[in-house]
DNA sequence: TTCGATTTATTAACACTGTTCATTATATTT
DNA sequence: AAATATAATGAACAGTGTTAATAAATCGAA
């Protein structure tokens, strides 16, 4: 079955070249200049080709969805060496932040746009590895604050959605242009970290 | 010069009838389904007048996001009634919520879509009527708390942020079926009020 | 009222988009 | 070598926003 094996293996490769000249596309020309047929020419292949691969557009943007998360994953790779639970939270929420004022085109994919969740509904049965990772994360902190009596009790997906809404309220708003209606617009970073860190101290005092 | 005044009632009453069937077709079809043809499909004008009156679609598509705030705004015309600020501001968020959950699409042309801003930058001088409106309701609420000694005293630009970040986050990651990643689908929406009172009450013990 | 100018509306077209189907080319198996 | 399965493609469908050139209607002045 060597055969088999290797036609696998091609096949496994062009998904890759795929995926990597959308990424390419995406990094470079912003999320709205991703078409099919731009990656299609990237890749000096037909543009109906990437339908032999993929099913839709929407799953390859799932997959590039994904390698927002393994970045953004990666960027919390530190976290562990901080063993106070309400320090390295702190340090997640600013790492959130930054992520999505770094990457706003990931952030998008990951957290605003539709289409890589209708692929996880209609393919995936359900599943959504790194993004589900990337709240495990968050939720795993938030129980060991509460283990350890450092933060209010209470239902640990409850208090990780509170939390999670600002992070990502602030992130959502401001690449979205919103923010600068209620600050003026070279303060918006500095009043987003100063909403993270009121909001990590509201729940120290609790 | 009645007859230029006249005129002008013409054009109006063209660009409100262009108006109506575009509101038309996104509370029926959605967001995604408003396109300039099948606007003048249902008024029965050639798609090439829309842009006698309309300078693009993100112009009708700012008109329809500030019809969105209309009622929204509407929604929050009996707070007036509330004396106590912060009891005020509860309801506020409440209504946030409920607005965001019943009228996703109108939601998603409010805070989400960057057509509508594109046009505010471009054309009206950096105007935006009715949601520089609605968030003048948020920062005078939190002033008030402020002014009554009711919650910590700070800037209120950046608590009227941060508290905003609160519900558009809970309201943007549901309606993107992200928080169902977080909670069970059917537990989402009291999470998320929970989520609300958690925050105003955290504000009202600092 | 007729002529010229201005405004309004339309047709045709451009340059795209995602996606599907029938056909061709390639590779594998019998 | 012939038959079969796989991979790749060209052409086409049905749509998108938008623009330029053209036709129709309206208006102001002679």
């Amino acid at each position: 079955m060597g055969i088999l094996e290797r036609k696998e293996k091609q096949r496994e490769e062009i998904r890759k070249m795929i995926l990597e000249a959308s990424m390419q596309l995406f990094v470079k020309e912003g999320f709205e200049n991703v078409s099919i047929r731009k990656i299609a020419d990237l890749i000096e292949y037909s543009p109906t080709t990437l339908y032999i691969y993929f099913k839709d557009k929407n799953e390859i943007l799932f997959h590039l969805c994904e390698m927002g998360f393994e970045r953004m994953i990666a960027s919390n790779l530190a976290l562990v060496q901080i063993e106070n639970p309400i320090d390295r939270l702190y340090v997640l929420g600013e790492n959130y932040i930054n992520f999505g004022l770094e990457n706003p085109e990931y952030y998008d994919l990951m957290f605003i746009q539709n289409a890589p969740m209708k692929t996880i509904r209609e393919q995936n049965v359900g599943h959504w590895p790194n993004g589900d990772v990337a709240l495990e994360t968050l939720k795993h902190i938030i129980q060991e604050c509460m283990d350890k009596k450092l933060i209010q009790t209470g239902d640990v997906a409850t208090i990780s959605m509170a939390v999670w809404a600002v992070a990502h309220g602030l992130v959502s708003l401001a690449i979205r242009q919103r923010l600068e209606r209620l600050v003026e617009p070279d303060k918006v970073v500095k009043s987003m970290h100063e909403s993270i860190s009121w909001m990590i101290n509201t729940l120290k005092k609790a």
